[in-house]
RNA sequence: GGGCGAAUAGCUCAGUUGGUUAGAGCGCCUGCCUUACACGCAGGAAGUCGGGGGUUCGAGUCCCUCUUCGCCCACCA
C-alpha cells in the first residue's frame, strides 16, 4: 500500500480516537500486582490545570513530558494509569466569573452567594474542561474513565475527611492574627500565595518628639500612613542610645497621642535608626510585637486597602485629610503634613520587596483577621525524613535543597480563603452552646447542634484551593476508601511539574500523603524548565509573547511539536522558543517527522507489504555486513535509550512493600528524554536512512533470497526505531506502524504501537560482528566522498571502471583494509576516485562486492591531494606523539584506570597503522 | 542579606561519576530536484568550552576567584 506523500497531521484526533476505543490507555486495578495481577503498577496524576484553562506552552511541555514516561511505561509492559482532571481554582475561577459581573456592572454581592455560585458552576460547565480535550490533541494518553475533578462530590468529601483528621489530631486551628490580604480578591492568602517582587520606593525619617522632654527620636518606615495604627515605638534593650528612653512616652506626630517606648529584640539597632514604629494591625512583625507587650491594635485601613477606622480603634486615629483615602493617596497625604508640621526629616529611596497577590497581582494589605491554620512542622518532619531516606528523589537534585530549606524553615499555612468558590470549610457554629461546644467540625453537613439541637450556621469561608490539590494523588484514587484503586495505584510513581509549583503543591502533597497514609505520594519527582522567549523572558499571556500549542498543532501535527520540545530540553533546563517564527522554531519536530513518514513510504514502495521472516530465524551467514551492522547498532540505540530513561521504579521497590528505597548511584539516573530523542533520531535516520536503507536499494531491487533478508531486517530494524520513537512521536509513529509487513513479534501482539513492547537489546541475535561495517563507512565510503566533492565531479558521471575488491568487504582486519585502501590511493594517481552518489554505494556492498570509481584523470591535482594528505599526516603524527607521550608516562599507566590504558594502547596501535597508511599513501602518489 | 542556576560553533542547546581528535538541530558555504524524502542528499567552514588561578598523568567536567545574566528564599521597619 502506498503512503501519501506527506504525514497527513489533520488524521492525528482519528488515531487518537481509535487508541481510546481499543482502551490502549485504561488502567486495570486487578492486573496491578499490589492487588494480584500480574503487572507493576505505573502511576503519574497530571497536575490538575485550572478548570477554566486554555492549554499554553507550559501544559504542553508539562503534558508531553508526562506523555513520554506514560507510553514508555506502557510498552514496558507496566499496568500504566496516567490519571487526568482539573482544579477548581478558587481565586482564579472566581476572579473570572467577577469580572463577567463587572462587564454587567454588578459584584458578587449584588447577586448573592447562591446565585454567584451557580453562575460559577454554569460557568464551568460550559467552558471548563476545554484544555482536556486539548491535552487529547496534543496525545496525551491518559485515562479518561478516570478523569477527576477538585470539586466533585468525590473528592470534596476527601477534603472533608482530610480536615477533620487533621482538626481531630489538633492540627487545625483558628487563629487570629496579621494575614496577607488582597483587596481586590477580598480573601486573606497563604504566605506563598503572596509574591514578593522588588520595588522603588522610599524609606522616610520621621521626627517624634520625647513627651514631657526635649529631644526627639527618629523612626524609619517604608509605609508611614501606617503611623497612624502606631501604638509604640520599639528599641532594642542593648541600643546604648536608647536605653534611657524606654518606659517613656514619645508623641505621635499628627495625631499627637502619646505612644510608650518599649524594648523589644525586634528593632536591629543596625537598620535605619534602630528604632521601630509598631502598628500591630496593620504589620505580622508588628502583631507579634504587640501580642509581647500586650498593646492596643487599632485597625486603621480597612479591607479596600482604605483609610477608614475600624475595630480596636481607642480614639479618632483615621483624620479627615486622609478619611476614606487608599493607602497610596494616603502615604502621599501623611508625608505632605508631615513635612508641613517640621516632623519629616528626611526621606531616601530605597527599593524593597513588596508582597503582591499571585492572582492579581494587587499589592498585598496585611490585615488583622481571624483564619483557620495547618499546623505545619509535624507534618514537615516525615516529609524531610522520606527525602533523606531515599523514598524520594527530586530530579534535577539540585532542587532537593530548595524542598529541604522550605520544610525546615515552615510556617503555618492559613488555609481560609474569604471566597465563595471552593469548598467551604466544614465548622458549624452554635449560638446557643457555651464554649467549648459552639464549634462543630462535621464530614456531614449539620443543620442542627448536635449537643443542644439549636440551628447552627456554617463558616462562611472556603479553603485555600491548595487544600484539595495536596490531597490529589490520593483523592482521585478513591481515598479516604481504602478503594481498588488506592491499592492498585498508590503510591503513585512520578510526578512531573514545574519547579514553581514546589511549595503550593509537590512538598505538601508529600506531606499529605506521609500524614495520611504514612507513604511518599511518588518516589521521582520531575521538575521541568519553562518556555522563554528569546529573549529570555517567561511566555506569559500578560507578556504578550506565549506560543499557542494549538496552533502549532494545527500547523505542524502534535508530533512536530512533541518532538521539538522534548528534544530541545535538557534536564530541568528551560527551552527557549521564538513565538515569532514558528516555522524556524518547530522545523526540528516537522523535518523529523517528515523524515520518518518518508522511511515508511520507501520501506512500503520498495520492500512492499508482504509478511516478511523473523530476524532471528535467518539463517546464520546468509546475513551481509550491513544487516549485522545495521542490527547491531538497533541493539547500540535500545541500550542508550534505555540509559536515557532509567530505571522505571527504584530497584529496591517492591509492589507489596511499604518500602521504597533510590540507592544513591541509581538516585540521578534516567528522565532524560532528549537523550531519548537524540539517541532514537540518530539510529534511525543517520544510520538506518542514511547507511542501511541506502546500501539495500540494489538488494531491494535484485529480488531473490538476499532480497527477503534485506526486508526482513528492514522491517525489523525499522520496527525497532518506532518503538523507541513512538513515546515522543506517538501519531506518526502509531500510523506508520499499523502499515508495517507482518512478521516476528509484531504478529504476536495487539493492534497498536501504542500497546506494543519496548524493544530488547539482543532480541534476536548476537551482531557484534556488524562492527566491522563502521570501518567500510569511514575509510573508504566517507573518503571516496570527500575526493569527490573536492575534485567536483559531475554527479552524471558513470563509473569508467569496476575494480573487483570483493575480499576487502568480506575481512576486517587491519591490514587488509590497509591493503585495500593502497590499492585506492594507487588508483588515485591516474584515477581520482570519486564516490558514486548513495545510489551507487548500494551496488558496492551487495553481493557483487564492487567499488565504483569515477575516471576524472581530467580533473586530478596531485599538488592539492599531496597537500591535504600531507596535512593530515602532520595532524595525525602530532596526536600520536602526544598519545605515545602518555602511555610512556609511568605515572598515566599506573595511575590511570585499566580500561583507559588499555583503550589508549588499542588507539596507539590503531593510530600507528593509519600513519602507515598515509605514509604509503603519500609516497606512492607524491613520489616521497 | 543568603542560596541556586546559566555562560560551550552565528543562533538554540547536549555533554551522567574527570579519560579517544568537544557533539546535535537550525543557520552559513559548495555541489546536487539521484526513481522515499529539497521539510531532502553529499561535502565543508566554524568553538583559546565567560576571564584568571589551582588540583591531577589528564579538566568543558573538580576546587578557588572575578565578570555578566537569570531565578528562588528572607520579618530588616
Amino acid at each position: 500500500m502506498a503512503l501519501p506523500d506527506r504525514f497527513d497531521t489533520s488524521t492525528e484526533p482519528e488515531l487518537y480516537e481509535r487508541w481510546v476505543e481499543a482502551n490502549c490507555f485504561t488502567a486495570d486495578a486487578s492486573r496491578s500486582t499490589r492487588a494480584g495481577g500480574d503487572r507493576d503498577p505505573f502511576t503519574i496524576v497530571i497536575p490538575p490545570p485550572n478548570v477554566t484553562a486554555i492549554l499554553h506552552l507550559g501544559h504542553a511541555l508539562d503534558g508531553v513530558t508526562q506523555d513520554v514516561l506514560i507510553r514508555w511505561a506502557r510498552m514496558r509492559g507496566q499496568e500504566t494509569l496516567w490519571l487526568p482532571g482539573t482544579d477548581h481554582a478558587g481565586i482564579a475561577t472566581q476572579n473570572v466569573v467577577e469580572k463577567q459581573l463587572a462587564a454587567e456592572g454588578k459584584t458578587r454581592v449584588d447577586v448573592g452567594r447562591d446565585a454567584f455560585l451557580k453562575r460559577t458552576e454554569a460557568f464551568v460547565a460550559d467552558t471548563g474542561g476545554t484544555i482536556l480535550k486539548q491535552l487529547r490533541a496534543i496525545g496525551a494518553s491518559a485515562d479518561w474513565t478516570r478523569t477527576a475533578y477538585t470539586f466533585s462530590p468525590e473528592l470534596s468529601r476527601a477534603v472533608r475527611e482530610a480536615f477533620a483528621q487533621l482538626y481531630e489530631k489538633g492540627l487545625i486551628y483558628r487563629g487570629h492574627r496579621v494575614i496577607h490580604w488582597c483587596p481586590r480578591c477580598q480573601t486573606s492568602l497563604s504566605d506563598e500565595e503572596a509574591e514578593f517582587s522588588d520595588e522603588d520606593g522610599a524609606l522616610f525619617h520621621i521626627t517624634y518628639r520625647i513627651a514631657g522632654g526635649d529631644g526627639h527620636i527618629t523612626v524609619a518606615t517604608s509605609r508611614p500612613e501606617t503611623m497612624l495604627g502606631d501604638v509604640a515605638v520599639a528599641v532594642n534593650a542593648k541600643d546604648p542610645r536608647y536605653a534611657k528612653l524606654i518606659g517613656t512616652n514619645v508623641i505621635l506626630p499628627i495625631l499627637n497621642i502619646e505612644i510608650p517606648v518599649i524594648a523589644d529584640d525586634y528593632a536591629d539597632p543596625e537598620f535605619g535608626t534602630g528604632v521601630v514604629k509598631i502598628t500591630p494591625a496593620h504589620d505580622a512583625n508588628d502583631f507579634e510585637v504587640g501580642k509581647r507587650h500586650n498593646l492596643a491594635m487599632p485597625v486603621v485601613i480597612d479591607q479596600y486597602a482604605m483609610m477608614n477606622p475600624g475595630a480596636n480603634t481607642d480614639v479618632q486615629r483615621v483624620p479627615a485629610f486622609v478619611l476614606g483615602k487608599s493607602t497610596t493617596e494616603a502615604r502621599d497625604l501623611i508625608k505632605r503634613s508631615l513635612k508641613e508640621i517640621g516632623a519629616l526629616e528626611k526621606t531616601e529611596s530605597k527599593r524593597h520587596a513588596v508582597r503582591h497577590c499571585y492572582r492579581c497581582d494587587t499589592v498585598v494589605e496585611p490585615r488583622l483577621s481571624d483564619q483557620w491554620f495547618v499546623k505545619m512542622a509535624p507534618l514537615a518532619k516525615p516529609a524531610l525524613d522520606g527525602l533523606r531516606a531515599g523514598a524520594m528523589r527530586i530530579l534535577p537534585q539540585r532542587w532537593e535543597a530548595v524542598y529541604v530549606n522550605w520544610l525546615e524553615g515552615i510556617r503555618d499555612w492559613n488555609i481560609s480563603r474569604q471566597l465563595w468558590w471552593g469548598h467551604r470549610i466544614p465548622v458549624w457554629y452554635c449560638k446557643d452552646c457555651d464554649p467549648p461546644y459552639d464549634m462543630h467540625v462535621s464530614r456531614t453537613d449539620l443543620t442542627m447542634c448536635p449537643h443542644c439541637g439549636s440551628p447552627v450556621r456554617q463558616d462562611e469561608d472556603v479553603l485555600d484551593t491548595w487544600f484539595s490539590s495536596w490531597l490529589w494523588p490520593m483523592s482521585t484514587l478513591g481515598w479516604p476508601d481504602d478503594s481498588k484503586d488506592m491499592k492498585a495505584f498508590y503510591p503513585t510513581d512520578v510526578l512531573v511539574s514545574g519547579p514553581d509549583i514546589i511549595f503550593f503543591w509537590v512538598a505538601r502533597m508529600v506531606m499529605a500523603g506521609y500524614f495520611f497514609t504514612g507513604r511518599s505520594p511518588y518516589h521521582t519527582v520531575l521538575l521541568h524548565g519553562m518556555a522563554r522567549d528569546t529573549e529570555g523572558r517567561k511566555m506569559s499571556k500578560s507578556l504578550g509573547n506565549g506560543l499557542d500549542p494549538m496552533q502549532v498543532v494545527k500547523l505542524y501535527g502534535a508530533d512536530a511539536m512533541r518532538w521539538t520540545l522534548v528534544s530541545g530540553m535538557g534536564l530541568g533546563a528551560d527551552i527557549t522558543l521564538d513565538p515569532n517564527d514558528l516555522d524556524k522554531t518547530f522545523a526540528t519536530g516537522r523535518n523529523f517527522v517528515t523524515k520518518l513518514w518518508n522511511i515508511a513510504r520507501f520501506l512500503l514502495e520498495k520492500a512492499g507489504s508482504a509478511p516478511v521472516m523473523p530476524v532471528a530465524e535467518i539463517p546464520k551467514g546468509t546475513l551481509q555486513r550491513a544487516d549485522e551492522w545495521i542490527l547491531w547498532r538497533l541493539d547500540v540505540a535500545i541500550a542508550e535509550c534505555d540509559a536515557a530513561l532509567g530505571p522505571l521504579h527504584p530497584a529496591k521497590a517492591l509492589a507489596t512493600s511499604d518500602t521504597v528505597q533510590w540507592a544513591p548511584d541509581e538516585r540521578v539516573n534516567g528522565m532524560r528524554l532528549n537523550d531519548l530523542a537524540e539517541t532514537a533520531r540518530r539510529f534511525v535516520w543517520s544510520e538506518l536512512a542514511d547507511w542501511y536503507l541506502e546500501s539495500i536499494k540494489g538488494r531491494l531491487e535484485a529480488g531473490g533470497d538476499d532480497a527477503e533478508i534485506a526486508r526482513a531486517v528492514l522491517v525489523h530494524t525499522f520496527d525497532g526505531a518506532l518503538r523507541l520513537l513512538h513515546p515522543i512521536v506517538p501519531f506518526v509513529s502509531e500510523a506508520v506502524w499499523q502499515q508495517l509487513p507482518e512478521g516476528g513479534r509484531r504478529k504476536e501482539e495487539g493492534r497498536f504501537l501504542a500497546t506494543a513492547r519496548w524493544p530488547e537489546k539482543g532480541s534476536a541475535g548476537n551482531y557484534e560482528k556488524g562492527k566491522s561495517f563502521d570501518r567500510i563507512e569511514a575509510e573508504f565510503v566517507k573518503a571516496f566522498r570527500q575526493m569527490k566533492a573536492e575534485y567536483a565531479v559531475p554527479p552524471a558521471t558513470e563509473p569508467e571502471a569496476w575494480i573487483k575488491l570483493g575480499d576487502i568487504f568480506t575481512v576486517s582486519t587491519d591490514a587488509e583494509i590497509a591493503t585495500a585502501t593502497a590499492t585506492i590511493s594507487r588508483l588515485a594517481r591516474v584515477k581520482i576516485p570519486g564516490s558514486p552518489p548513495q545510489r551507487d554505494f548500494v551496488q558496492a556492498v551487495t553481493a557483487s562486492g564492487h567499488v565504483a570509481v569515477l575516471a576524472i584523470g581530467g580533473l586530478v591535482d596531485i599538488d592539492k591531494e599531496c597537500a591535504r594528505l600531507t596535512g593530515e599526516l602532520t595532524s595525525l603524527e602530532k596526536q600520536l606523539s602526544g598519545l605515545e607521550g602518555r602511555l610512556s608516562n609511568e605515572k598515566f599507566t599506573s595511575k590511570a584506570p585499566a580500561d583507559v590504558v588499555a583503550a589508549e594502547r588499542a588507539k596507539l596501535a590503531e593510530w600507528t597503522t593509519r600513519r602507515q597508511q598515509l605514509r604509503d599513501k603519500v609516497q606512492t602518489l607524491c613520489g616521497g
